[in-house]
Parts: C-alpha cells; structure tokens; sequence
DNA sequence: GCGTCACTTCGACAATGATCGAACTAACAA
DNA sequence: TTGTTAGTTCGATCATTGTCGAAGTGACGC
C-alpha cells in the first residue's frame, strides 16, 4: 500500500494554513495570535487550525507562560513549502528567482532579529566551546567567562537585563537543524556586526551580505573555525 | 502578495488525486479510465477530478482517438510527488514496514523517468566512491571523470546541456531513504537500460525487471558490489 | 446504418470543514 | 483581589466539494 500523501497536501491545501506555513518559514517562532493576524483569522480559526497542524506533525510548539512558540516541525517541511513556493512563483515569473533556494540564505540570513544560517550555527557551537555558553537541554545561558567576553566587547548586559526578552535563547536552525543564537544577546551580535559595517542586511530577501573584510573580523572575534 | 501554495497543495490533497497523481509516478501516460480504475471511483468522478488536475497545470493530456493519455506535467510535479512520498513513510513508526511491500519495487522501479530503488542507491554510491559524481551537501555534479566515463558509455552530456532539467541531480528515495540518481543523467542510465535490453518495464506496477544477463553487465558496468 | 466504448456534463445528495460568536481556563499584572 | 491577555472548546452556520446516477457527445468497428 502506498503512502497517504494526500494527507499533508491537505493540511497545507487551505489558504490560511498555507499563509501560517509561510510566515513561518522566515525560520521564527511564532505565537497563535501573530499568526492569526498574518493570516487575517480570528483566533478561534487560528487555534483550530494550529491544532491540526500540529497534529499532522508539520508543527511543534513550545510552551512559554501563556503564549504558545510554533515553530515548522523540521528542515524537511521547510524543503516542501519552499518547492511548493518556487513552483507557484516560477509560473507567474518565468525568468529571475532568487529564491529560497539561494545560497546565500543558507548562509546566513536574519531570523527576524539575530543572525540565522550556517555562519550563526558556526558562532554558537563556537561559543559553547569556548565555554561563554551553556546548552543545556534547550536552554541556554550566559557564563560568567561569556558575560565577561561580551562585555569586554562593548555590549552591555546589564542594562538590558530587565527586559522581559530572555537574553540567551536557543533558535532552531531550519536549513541546518541545528541551534544559532536568539534572544538579546543574538540581537546584540546582528547589530554590532551592522554598526560595525561588516556586513549589511537585504531585507527584502533576508540575506546578510558579509564583506570579505568583515567576514575575517567576524570569525576571528568570535574564534570561529 | 506570496503566491498561493495553497491551490497546488489542494489538488493534491484529495485522496482520489493524490492516488492518480502517485499512478502516474511511473512516468507512464495513462487513459482516465485506467485512472478510474487506479483510484477507484467511477468514470465520472475521475473525469471531474482529471479537469482539475489540467486546470491546475499539475497533468498534461493527449488525445488519441477516443482515449485521453494522461501524464504529470513535468519532473517538478514528480519531485513533489517524490518529496512527498518521502516525507510520509518517514513519519510511519519505525516497526511498521516502511516503503513498499512488494520486494520487487522496493529492488528497482522507476521514478517517473529514472530509477530507483535499491539497485538505484546502489548505483549512486558507486558512481561517488569511484569519483563520477560529487556529492556535496545535497547537491550532485558531474565530475570531470565521470564526464569522461559516460561519454565513453555513448551518453551525450554536451547536446543535452543546454536544457533547464539540471544534469546531475539526487532524489531521496522513498523506500530506501537515501539518494539515488535523478536529472537527465539519471533519465539516460534508465532509457540505456531498456534499449540494451538489460531490463524491461511493467508500466502498470512500475517495476523494472532485470534479466539475468543484463543485471550483471549492469553491475559490471557501473562497478557494483 | 448500429452498437459499443471513452469520456463529459448536469443535477442531486451528503459529508466535510472553515469560520466566528460565546463562554471557558490559565497566566500574568496591578 | 480585579482586570487583562493568550489560547481553547463548543456549537451553529454556511460554503465547498467529492460522489455517483442519468443523460449526452464523439469516435471507433462491424
């Protein structure tokens, strides 16, 4: 017997599912209402929808006091949607699309405010080598050493440290499965390396243009590599 | 305005399409009656689903005589199909006997317009250990050998070049869950087999069935085992 | 011509499912 | 405490659509 493909074509076949699908697919994590707005529903239609998405496994979704993180389940149901999302624009602009499917978006990208793609997974695993984070059952933490590090790199930690925004934060990767950094601390990092000019945001596309020049600074502050 | 994935999915999210459409997977043209029958609904249905197929661009149709051939629009909708497939047997819990139950399918058959299966996978990972195609990072290419090496088997790789369908191309398999070969290199090796006479194809099961001869010329041929 | 076969169109029916109002729980804030 | 906010559940409504019977078209063979 064949497999049931209909089932996830069907989950993904309703308009508003399909605009959920898709707001996720900048690779953040979303809550029931930011995705009942983006999908123009009440937030009754939206629960019910996410349910089934969950349900059909395309989704998970973490539990944060009284709001609810969706997230798409895995690299894989963000292959699927990009196929689909190149096949449908491919009809309507026969010639130019740089799309998803670019290089350069796997490389690195915004993940709406920190940096996303292989050079943001490069960075955390290199700073949870060098012992200034701790991964610890997808929780993450500041080390006095990291905090020290950060510090002495001109972001200032404490000052912040009353925002409701958790400073370290874990963001799973969808084109490299694996964890980058999020949170304030991950905002701080995307911003310097702006301020600083060593590379530059299209935000209309999401990618983040390294300089050659930056790209060397960038890796050697952080002992990437 | 994103384009609406939506409208695709939904075609495929009918369980009578979804059957029609995974019929066709085979690469074969089929009449709607042969549709009918695959999918198990009455003429009529078929033939309101078939419309919607071709209006949705996911079939192309041919007519002959009385009969209308039908057939996927192109290997995109097959990748889809393909992705699809695999992403559903994947989810199955692992007791369950993933991939399909026929040993003979789940050997070698035919994946819209190439081979797949396990002499498939087989073929893909000779053709990297002998240094013919790179496999890199979800991308396959061709190399400068393995260019050689098909030319010397009488593939024209140069007049071919200038068609979008890329060369070289990896399809995950469904029953394997690992690469096999797809592109129109991989549209070449199948369309040699048959010509040579090596193997035949059961177009309504899909199977490709080696003959004794031709199996182990097959082998010897591409350095497997 | 006639009968048969492949396929389509029409119409009716039933099932599905998307939507939202109203009422609910649970977490926070003041 | 009280009020607010995030999200869920229930129930009703309404539109969509998959299904098939019946009838129709058009191509083939005899």
């Amino acid at each position: 017997m064949e497999p049931d493909i209909s089932a996830i074509a069907r989950l993904i076949g309703d308009p508003t599912r399909a605009r959920m699908l898709t707001a996720l697919m900048g690779g953040k994590a979303l809550t029931a209402t930011e995705l009942a707005i983006e999908a123009n529903v009440t937030s009754q239609t939206a629960s019910s929808h996410l349910s089934k998405l969950l349900e059909g496994q395309l989704l998970i979704v973490r539990k944060q006091g009284r709001h609810k993180y969706f997230q798409l389940k895995g690299f894989e149901i963000a292959e699927l949607i990009e196929k689909l999302l190149t096949m449908t624009t491919k009809n309507l602009v026969p010639n130019i699309s740089t799309g998803p499917s670019d290089p350069k978006l796997k490389q690195s990208r915004i993940c709406y405010d920190h940096l996303a793609g292989e050079y943001a997974v490069a960075l955390y695993d290199s700073l949870v080598k060098q012992g200034y984070i701790l991964d610890k059952q997808s929780d993450t933490f500041l080390t006095t050493s990291g905090k020290a590090f950060f510090e002495s790199l001109g972001a200032e930690i404490e000052s912040t440290a009353k925002s409701k925004r958790p400073l370290c934060k874990s963001c799973l990767d969808w084109s490299e499965r694996r964890n980058h950094l999020s949170g304030r601390l991950g905002q701080w990092i995307l911003d310097d390396l702006i301020n600083k000019g060593w590379a530059t945001k299209d935000l209309n596309t999401r990618v983040i243009y390294f300089n050659a020049k930056g790209l060397a600074l960038f890796k050697s502050r952080y002992g990437i590599q």
